[in-house]
DNA sequence: CAGTATCCCACAGGATACTG
DNA sequence: CAGTATCCTGTGGGATACTG
């Protein structure tokens, strides 16, 4: 007896390897506020002050590191405007754009899921 | 300005609160192993030892872990038949069969995500 | 405003051994 | 077969302070 994924090859992701693909989505999404960073970007580009004031419980380290990791990953894009005081924002690139329906289906599973 | 998740009221899943559906999905199944071990046994029954099979990287202790946690959040049923040698069936609840939407989806997107 | 730089710790997850 | 029981470690994430 053997499960679909049994037969499948394995994937690398950034040096490592994976059994599914679902491995590598939560390799990309997995962190703690990753997947509401994204959620919050989907609706709309925001800078990072908005972004901090959304995320009250969070740091600015995290926020930062949470951000780069998602750029590093191609699913954010980055811009940074060259005056003082600085502005940086933040949206979504294609790739991130591509994640939105899993987004929103987990929001809404989750909803779901927290009234019992 | 404000986004969607802004006017929407917190959730509370286990005595924690969550900003939005997506947090609790990811408390859920966030875990190293889970949303692999649902997927799997979105496909079939499977007992201890044939998740061990696969699982060849987690030790038992982490998938039994990561399956009682599944179990206590009502996505997973465990069914014990007492007999020698023991025998222990795994199989997903309708709550959990509910998730494999998302988890058909994350595994989509991280096999298309990983091959770039 | 939008970050680094340090220092720190809890806890998720792992190794190994024992058991009904 | 399907687990516990112990002990241990890495690292994800946090607190605080400094900076271009």
């Amino acid at each position: 007896m053997q499960t679909n994924l049994e037969v499948k090859k394995t994937l690398v992701f950034r040096d490592k390897e994976y059994k599914c693909g679902i491995e590598v989505t939560l390799a990309v999404i997995g962190g703690k506020w990753k997947a509401a960073i994204l959620y919050h970007l989907a609706q709309q580009t925001m800078r990072f002050s908005e972004l901090q004031r959304y995320f009250t419980n969070t740091t600015r380290k995290m926020l930062t590191q949470q951000l780069r990791e998602l750029e590093r990953d191609g699913l954010v894009h980055r811009e940074v405007y060259p005056q003082v005081p600085p502005k940086v924002e933040y949206w979504l690139t294609d790739e991130g754009r591509s994640i939105k329906p899993i987004l929103d289906l987990m929001c809404e599973w989750g909803v779901g899921h927290a009234e019992k």
